[in-house]
DNA sequence: ATGAAAGCGCTAACAG
DNA sequence: CTGTTAGCGCTTTCAT
């Protein structure tokens, strides 16, 4: 590798000091003309770029965000980080990027790194907010952070929906078609708050409607293969006319598996996932889901972070002169109920028609000021 | 945001030179028992973390591999840099990630970002490798990189699949269908090498099988929306009983359109993607296509890029050392032809039965050294 | 208008 | 065994 060309260089290339290198190029403090001339010709001809590393040290800066997700295979984290990733990108920031592999140790171990890098900002997905060593690091050194998916935690805001609340309209859903007996399924349930608030929300739903309470399928991820146990727990559970899985991934496996167990979707089984990943419209069945905008959280996340980066580094900053430092409540996405044919009235006998389906009043729209019409 | 505790803060605590606690917590040099305690204690109590930009800027390595994918909103994307990542992850490498959206100004601006932030090695994508200043300035610069889904550049090797070969079995499926009369669909086929590629070894192949030469039917991208841009060029083009799409993406899209035509697939049109992608399988009808290994690309290129740091830095390297500079051939991937229900004989009459589909004979392996059993 | 020098956090070389 | 110091690349006073 070729040795790196410095701002030495191009000062004695350009017959001048280091400090008349910085004022030109960065265009900082006054100089002349001529010098000018003689210093980008001689950057130019050196190829010389500003080590970010020289200059982080000097300012205790990197102009890069952090990101922190469970997985890339799971569309809606890659559309979160997408979202991050433009927003940051358009602001001149970069992305370190680790994941998780939803458990708690990489977590934990990827927040230590980037602190070690000094990232200026962390925008992450735990798996369990209440019980993190990695935002305890992030509390802790008070560094400007935002959740993605995950409810808020101490001073640290989260960008998502109401899981909770978006899962009772998914009982509400199965409860119009008439259905009374459902389960919920879920991966890796114990270690994921988002699994465990829809389970609630859809449970509390359930009672509101006068539904029996739902029945949880849980998967422990560690005993075999997916495909196996979704046969097992279908079969164990025939009684149920209705299951609600806790992501579109999920849901589209119990699809998959129902099938070749012989039974029909909706007739014999309807099935409603959570996520709104746009394979589910494209599927046959078409998957019932609550549509989110996973993109819109990154960027939410992403945009929040930057909004907070201390004020002396960040000029053209547009914080609120009344946000209070205390409260750091949610920033709240709009969800939606999206009607597919995997949900169906038990035994297909849907009387009110097709139009049932798309009836079900369950948009939920909440403003977001921080969310603008110039996108990402 | 807290002030950072520094490496002085801790010899301060401690009692002694930085030097001392350098050499406690980084297990160099010798220590006595007494003071490595009091070291530790301190470190410990101030949660002290060292800086990276410190070292680095001291060691000039950063432990960082830098990423540019076109968009991660592609799964193919999203899962070669999974790969990537577990690859360093594992390796204690940390990955800063760009994307280029497809635009050749913003790959060349991320990879002069990557490169002023001093990563030790790039692993990319870029639309044309004949034409791509940011691979001059990798080359330039002479810093350990890898390209995936592209082809070889100049010492620059690619991890990837051998897309003319693979697209020519496409070429193949069709004939053994009994398909003529075809066409090539793409976005973006003048930015992308990897689509001209596949529409040269479909255009062979169709020559090769006596076919008549495939259609081209390029997309442009900045001229309205996809779905209706679809319609027209199914429409205009009736008389193709065979489309072979340069993505599963857009192969997907190009399915709805036909249905939303009143065409049935594949009945009247059979349709053909590229990359296996996994919704493929869950479509219906399910798409045939090329099945590629995006992740191991990803880990093919980051173990590449890893063995290829620099010596002095990486003295647990497996350097081969008959391996020549002058040389970089691709590092190949095997690939497969899925067969799908989008693809059958013109009219739907397979005489041959369901199991002519997957008669074709196009499974290549390609041995790889590289990709050993330990996986990621 | 410009150069010299300090200092950001760290490691390595050198003294003791 | 341990402390002192130089220097990595850069920006920023402070002189000139």
């Amino acid at each position: 590798m070729k040795r790196t060309v410095t701002i030495k260089d191009v000062a004695q290339k350009a017959g001048c000091g280091v400090a008349t290198v910085s004022r030109v190029l960065n265009g900082s403090g006054a100089t002349s003309a001529k010098t000018r001339e003689r210093v980008f010709a001689a950057a130019d001809s050196l190829g010389f770029v500003f080590s970010d590393i020289g200059r982080s040290l000097q300012s205790s800066r990197t102009r890069t965000l952090g990101c922190i997700v469970p997985s890339l295979a799971n569309p809606v984290f890659a559309d979160a980080v997408q979202g991050l990733q433009n927003v940051a990108q358009n602001s001149g920031y970069q992305m370190l990027l680790a994941c998780s592999n939803y458990n708690e140790k990489d977590e934990t171990e990827a927040v230590r790194l980037l602190l070690a890098k000094h990232v200026d900002g962390i925008v992450l997905t735990v798996s369990d907010v209440e019980n993190s060593a990695a935002l305890e690091m992030i509390l802790q050194r008070e560094i400007p952070a935002c959740l993605m998916f995950n409810k808020p935690h101490g001073s640290i805001p989260a960008s998502g929906i109401d899981n909770f609340a978006a899962a009772k309209a998914v009982a509400e859903a199965f409860h119009h078609m008439g259905h009374t007996d459902t389960g919920f399924l879920a991966l890796r349930f114990r270690s994921s708050d988002r699994s465990r608030e829809r389970f609630e929300g859809f449970a509390a739903g359930c009672r509101d409607f006068g539904m029996s309470d739902p029945q949880l399928l849980e998967i422990d991820e560690q005993s075999g293969d997916l495909s196996r146990l979704l046969h097992d727990l279908l079969s164990e559970s025939a009684q149920l006319t209705g299951i609600f899985a806790s992501n579109d991934f999920l849901a589209l496996a119990a699809i998959r598996a129902a099938k070749e167990l012989g039974r029909r979707v909706p007739e014999d089984l309807s099935i409603v996932g959570f996520d709104g990943i746009e394979i589910g419209r494209m599927v046959e069945p078409s998957l019932a889901t609550i549509v989110t905008d996973a993109r819109a959280m990154g960027s939410l996340a992403a945009r929040y972070v930057l909004d907070h980066l201390s004020k002396a580094d960040n000029p053209t900053s547009s914080q609120s002169e009344t946000e209070t430092k205390a409260a750091m409540p949610a920033l709240g996405l709009s969800y939606h109920f999206r009607p597919g044919a995997s949900l169906d009235a038990p035994g297909g006998k849907n009387k009110d028609g097709a139009e049932a389906a798309t009836s079900t009043p369950s948009r939920h729209l909440v403003p977001n000021p921080l969310l603008n019409s110039q996108g990402e």
